[in-house]
DNA sequence: CGCTAGATTGATGGAGATCAAATCTTGTGG
DNA sequence: CCACAAGATTTGATCTCCATCAATCTAGCG
């Protein structure tokens, strides 16, 4: 998503880009072990507590010290591997699966730049679900433990990690509510407005952007068909709410989506 | 739920009792302050990290020392309220209900005796939940910025809080499944299992209970109408797979009920 | 011991699932 | 760089599960 947005951004400001690249892109899609840094990341107003000392960036550097690149529909992990790290997305997006004994999919979530993977790996010390790239992603991996022990001795990272955990739990009751109580077009208009949102948070335009996922994937996430989706997208065409062309969806009328 | 389950552990052994009150009940209502312990406390193996050492549990001590009574239909903490600590419920049980601004409401968890409230609370500062008592309850109070410090030097304990808000996003998690693919015969099976190993884990019989919610608040919680869910305790009461008797609930067969 | 909130059961309708078919993207290999 | 196959999307027709409306019935509580 970030990728489409991105080069959209280099369009509206020609020369000098304002907007600062979301990552460095990896030369080759073996570099492994290039050195992110926290401290000058783009992303750090996301994924970071704000105010810390350059002392402080440097112990986290210190952590957070590698990247793994995961090329689209490949996984970062799968449910039931070992729990060692969480990851916070430099580029690129996933999506998050859980899937029942009995085969029954459900996306639980889609992030992106930005957001942070794996936090639901912590209480069971393996993860609970697969996280499935929707296109070549770039991840920072933290272990765990030794975030941990950073935490226990930095009290503004302490808190911000227990934000983070508890902002996920928030996401999930709201998504709750959405699933229990909301007919198909208001789970339709609400996961839109939500992208939008959150994509604006990252500089990127509010009311145009690509849908990295299916369909079949959006259904999945709002517990209807693909079907219904599709004719959902189409409704608010017709009602000169949104104008969707394919992945391609540009927000015409926020206020009237949000009515809906 | 314990109180009605502790009288009937009473009347099953009647001397002396195998089974450890949960609670202390507080002599009279206006009891706020007296003393709770976590190392004597019946549900520390459920609210607290295994193999605490006397000294960690007297700086525990110091910092959980004050309980509270919530009667039947009461607030322990209503949504916008300033987020200040988290409780533990020492006895009775809460439903959390979220409510969105056209007035749709949700009820995101049921939680009893052992189960913590208010992790939510932490991302915003406020509480993002009403939680209701669901009969006369207490909890013990625990102040968030003192649980920080305390973490800060105590590994177990910093580890177990990560731990419990992790358990939170999984069990959210596989809400959403049960509220985006399950059928409404699979999610009120689902929910009677839950409920049932909850139980057990405390102690308590897995096959009989009461039910301290109304069929409204099982369907706001399910995501279905209070006349659905008494179809389908009629539906597996013909079936042979659950005896429902108003709000006390006897599994006959659990293997069915989990085939449903 | 009577009242009232809660629970059950039946009849009917509608939102969304399912099945089907045509059209459009996309990415992959030549 | 282009063609083509596999997958994704759209749209229509029909069916089904659950919501809705309505009428008792029950039990817990003051």
């Amino acid at each position: 998503m970030q990728v489409a947005a991105a080069s959209q951004a280099r369009h509206d400001a020609p020369r000098p880009p304002r907007v600062v690249p979301i990552h460095i892109v990896p030369r080759t899609a073996a570099t492994r072990h290039d050195l992110p840094r926290c401290s000058t990341c783009a992303m750090r107003a996301i994924c970071m507590p704000p105010g810390l000392t350059t002392d402080q960036f440097a112990r986290l550097d210190a952590v957070i010290c590698s990247t793994r690149s995961i090329k689209r529909g490949d996984a970062l992990y799968r449910a039931a591997d070992a729990f060692q790290s969480i990851y916070t997305i430099r580029a690129g997006s996933f999506k998050t699966v859980v899937i029942h004994r009995d085969g029954r999919e459900h996306v639980t979530g889609f992030q992106i730049a930005g957001d942070t993977l794996g936090l639901d790996g912590i209480s069971a010390g393996k993860q609970n679900c697969d996280a499935i790239a929707l296109e070549d992603s770039v991840v920072c991996i933290i272990p765990f433990a030794q975030l941990e022990a950073v935490c226990r001795d930095m009290k503004p990272m302490q808190h911000h990690i227990y934000q983070m955990m508890s902002s996920e739990i928030v996401r999930e009751s709201s998504q709750m509510l959405l699933l229990g109580t909301m007919t198909a077009e208001q789970r339709v208009a609400s996961f839109l407005l939500n992208l939008s949102k959150r994509f604006k948070a990252r500089g990127f335009s509010a009311a145009e952007f690509h849908l990295r996922m299916t369909r079949e994937e959006i259904g999945c996430f709002l517990g209807m068909k693909l079907e219904t989706v599709s004719r959902m997208f189409s409704k608010f065409q017709r009602e000169r709410l949104v104008h969707a062309n394919g992945k391609t969806v540009r927000i015409e009328d926020a206020e009237g989506l949000a009515r809906v």
